[in-house]
DNA sequence: CTAGACCTTGTACCGTACTTCAAGGTCAAG
DNA sequence: CTTGACCTTGAAGTACGGTACAAGGTCTAG
């Protein structure tokens, strides 16, 4: 099958497959005679695996690591493992900082219509965010 | 002041005080003799704003719209109260996006220490993570 | 023979919030 | 008079996962 046709199938844009091959998650494809590029069905599963592995997190570099040791003959779970323990942890982190966000989120929302906006002074920009800086969530 | 030590005042670098006047969060300062930017206690407050309201997750972007309706003479309390809710919608759709992530995640992790290694087949990729994609969740 | 659907390549662009680099000007201390 | 700390400008680079565009080649139907 020629690129078009496989994007179609896997639900990805033509240009996403050509992203892929030169990001080396995908190898150089066999071409035809025209140059077209020419697909199989390992094309169509190593793509679905690319978008479950994204599906779950992962960066397309931990995914083309994954796709390396496969590539090199090594099996590639314990990686794999090790990335999903990894982006469990990043997951949770970042629930544990949204959660902060969100009561600060609550405080100031609170505030904001305790607050009337005729007391709302020029150098104080706005009072409903002005006073002590929380320390910062990375976002 | 200088913008060495607004910088140092506020706590951001000098490029990034450069950054926020090119991205008119800051006005064009006075200049020195010399061509140095000139700055006051105004200039403190208002990068001051910008950390506040960063942390609490606004983009530049709407940190300008407000800066905006202040300058214009405009009290920017109602604006910033939609701000806030939006931002609070916004972190709980997040947080219920990294709940399901991570309940898929945990069934992954589960999967991985069930599976013999030795059983994965090479078109597979990985055994873990084959399998019917679920749903993805834009990250 | 031509329209249109497909394919090729390379390059640039998107948003976000900056950082880094290059090449130079200014100023106080020693 | 030189060293070093500070300042100036503009342009480019960072991560991420692509998308969009330009300028062309290929193939099929009518």
């Amino acid at each position: 099958m020629r690129i078009g046709e496989l994007a179609d199938v896997v639900g990805v844009s033509t240009q996403a497959v050509r992203f892929y091959e030169r990001e080396r998650l995908m190898p150089a494809p066999t071409r035809g005679g025209n140059g077209y590029r020419v697909y199989d069905d390992e094309a169509v599963a190593r793509i679905g695996f690319i978008r479950t592995a994204q599906s779950a997190g992962l960066t397309l570099v931990q995914i083309r690591s994954i796709l390396d040791m496969r590539d090199r003959g090594v099996i590639p779970c314990d990686h794999v493992s090790d990335l999903i323990d990894d982006r469990l942890a990043e997951v949770r982190r970042r629930m544990a900082e949204l959660a902060t966000l969100e009561e600060e989120l609550v405080r100031l929302r609170d505030r904001s219509e305790r607050l009337d906006p005729a007391d709302c002074s020029i150098g104080d920009i706005c009072h409903i965010i002005a006073g002590p800086p929380q320390p910062a969530e990375p976002d």
